[in-house]
DNA sequence: GCCGTTTTCGGCCCGACTGTTTTCAGTCG
């Protein structure tokens, strides 16, 4: 069993016991290993073969060790079997509506017998849902609103998609009087590939901010607002794109960037290291406690307005007491409190960052300024919509060295995919927009297609003619992960083949990633000296970054390329690079960082004409 | 349910906003 089906299994029950009335401490150990099982690189039923403890693992004790362990051996969890009987399991659907959660969701359960949202959207559309106790008109308004988006796009955008829905909104408010600076924060900063929304972070001077929030909620595109607060506005564009807006003060910018930045993960791990050593972090800064040890003074929570006279000029008279503010005013400054160095937003997942920091071995993360080329691209000699020497000119344009032709292989008839014989055809052409270019070194290569048996689509003899050789599922998703392994694994060996492209198959929001024991093929990789792609296309992103995580420690080779089918599209190098990043990949590990003299010696590691 | 240079028991990150209340619960990030 994969892991993401441990967490699937560990997330119906975490929801289910929160709907029960569960300790919500229990809730967050459940969510917290929940997290760490989809963060793992390693498969837990591998480790468990491994005679490995899982409790070992942070946030995994002898409850949820033992749960695990159960699921791996039978399929299920009893506990899990426990409570559907007491509580309908669709019930967990219903708290991915937006403003539902569980104890909403409870009491429409037990008072109207709700248990499934065509049920919930015929309650709220007769208007059952207004006269319920804790629920009003505007709720159901609200529910009757959410149904639908939640029917349609599961509350995702591809971060490529939101940035452009964003554009307009950022000119909107660029330059409106009282605005001091303005950024992204959230999981958009982060780099994630697909986000459920924008953080955007404003700083404004004292009497403007009122009007900043009215500024914002007259963006052009909203569909509708949602909250309106002094310093916390909510809208959602047309697009379904809600975007948050938050008003900071400008002297503890950094620590609001911070805040927002997130991930939850990172800000939980960051504020334990501070309470260990005395110190509060929260959007408003780094707090010192200044109320004497003991002292009941600090047990004096509803003094809102009445600081006491004793507090020095510096007090922050907080929600929970009082604290001398020690920073905050940069990033820099909240991470150096806790003794860190600045930590990149790529690296902010609470997957090691932190110890990395404090042991002086965060990664030296790839740039774009790295890279040297681009190995996988597409043109009018397949489905691609741009020339040979139009592709090879953007390239010479972005600053490259070099680059490589990969049009599809036959197989791949609905992209017009190259037989040997338009193959031989296409390196003619090759050859003569090679004389009348300078500037860059122009490969010719192929996207050939793996079979279903695991052969490739074009003979050796014209896979030796080749200057690069990619290889690709394209066919056959369904295949049971044993034979897409075997598949792919034998595709490996083949002497000739140099890049693995898109491992998994996943398209964002469309296709899951076909079954397959990706452990063992990167393995396999290593093994065959074959390097793996990260396709930087946005639908793509393939691999993601655990896998590229993982391709590191195994000491892979990686090709970041943006499998671009027009000139423009090369410009997805720059999400590649981001997801290379949330890797933790190295400027090193990287096959087109390379100078182009290094990169034939790697391509002639094959015996090739 | 997890965890331990404050603790094997008693903590567990912190704050804003809405809607439904009349002082606050629930949700969200």
């Amino acid at each position: 069993m994969e892991n993401i089906e441990v967490a699937r299994h560990l997330e119906e029950l975490a929801d289910l016991l929160e709907i029960q009335g569960a300790n919500p401490f229990r809730i967050r150990a459940y969510r917290n290993a929940i997290r760490l099982v989809r963060g793992l690189t390693r498969r837990l039923s591998d480790m468990v073969s491994a005679q490995e403890e899982l409790t070992d693992l942070p946030g995994i004790g002898a409850d949820l060790s033992g749960h695990i362990l159960e699921l791996l051996e039978t399929g299920k969890i009893s506990l899990l079997e426990e409570i559907v009987r007491d509580i309908p399991r669709e019930l967990a659907v219903l708290t991915r509506i937006e403003g539902l959660g569980p104890k909403k969701v409870a009491k429409l359960w037990k008072e109207l017998g709700i248990i499934s949202l065509d049920a919930l959207q015929e309650a709220a559309e007769v208007g059952r849902i207004a006269d319920l106790e804790g629920f009003g008109a505007k709720s159901q308004e609200k529910i009757l609103r959410a149904i639908p988006e939640f029917r349609s796009h599961q509350g995702r955008f591809l971060r490529s998609e939101a940035a452009n829905y964003l554009r307009p909104v950022l000119d909107h408010l660029e330059g409106f009087p009282g605005i001091i600076r303005m950024e992204v924060a959230g999981s958009y900063r982060r780099g994630v590939e697909t986000v459920g929304d924008v953080d955007l972070l404003v700083s404004a001077a004292g009497e403007s901010a009122r009007e900043v929030m009215e500024h914002f909620t007259r963006v052009p595109g909203v569909d509708r607002v949602e909250a309106r607060g002094e310093t916390k506005g909510r809208i959602v564009l047309r697009s379904g794109l809600p975007v948050d807006l938050r008003i900071l003060p400008e002297a503890t910018w950094g620590a609001a960037l911070h805040h927002f930045t997130g991930s939850k993960e990172h800000n939980v791990q960051m504020r334990a290291l501070a309470r260990a050593s005395g110190l509060r972090i929260s959007e408003y800064g780094v707090f010192r406690d200044s109320s004497p040890q003991g002292s009941s003074e600090s047990e004096d929570h509803d003094g809102d307005g009445g600081p006491d006279g004793a507090s020095a000029r510096d007090d922050f008279v907080g929600r929970d007491g009082v604290g001398v503010l020690e920073g905050g005013a940069t990033e820099e400054e909240v991470f150096a409190a806790v003794g860190l160095p600045w930590i990149p937003p790529v690296l902010r997942e609470g997957r090691g960052e932190i110890e990395a920091a404090r042991e002086a071995r965060l990664p030296n993360l790839v740039k774009l300024q790295d890279i040297r080329g681009d190995l996988h691209m597409h043109t009018m000699w397949s489905d691609g919509s741009g020339e040979i020497l139009e592709m090879a000119t953007a390239c010479r344009d972005r600053g490259y060295e070099y680059l490589a032709i990969t049009d599809h292989s036959r197989a791949v008839t609905v992209a017009r995919g190259l037989t040997p014989e338009r193959l031989r055809e296409q390196a003619g052409e090759i050859a003569t927009v090679r004389e009348g270019l300078e500037g860059i070194h122009l490969l010719h290569g192929c996207e050939v297609d793996i079979l279903k048996n695991g052969s490739l689509d074009l003979p050796d003899d014209v896979l030796e003619e080749l200057d690069i050789v990619l290889v690709a599922v394209h066919s056959h998703f369904n295949l049971d992960r044993k034979a897409q392994t075997d598949r792919v694994t034998r595709a490996l060996a083949h002497p000739m083949v140099d890049i693995l492209v898109h491992p998994t198959g996943r398209l964002l929001n469309r296709r899951e990633p076909f079954a397959i024991d990706l452990e063992a093929v990167l393995e396999a990789a290593a093994g065959h000296d074959v390097a793996v792609e990260l396709n930087a296309s946005p639908r793509r992103l393939d691999l993601n970054d655990r896998h590229l995580f993982r391709a590191r420690e195994l000491g892979l080779t990686v090709s970041i390329a943006t499998d671009a089918h027009a000139p423009d599209r090369l410009d997805h190098m720059v999400g590649g690079i981001l997801q290379a990043q949330r890797g933790w990949i190295e400027p090193g590990t990287v096959l087109n960082t390379r100078p182009f003299g290094e990169l034939k010696s790697w391509l002639r590691r094959r015996d090739r004409s």
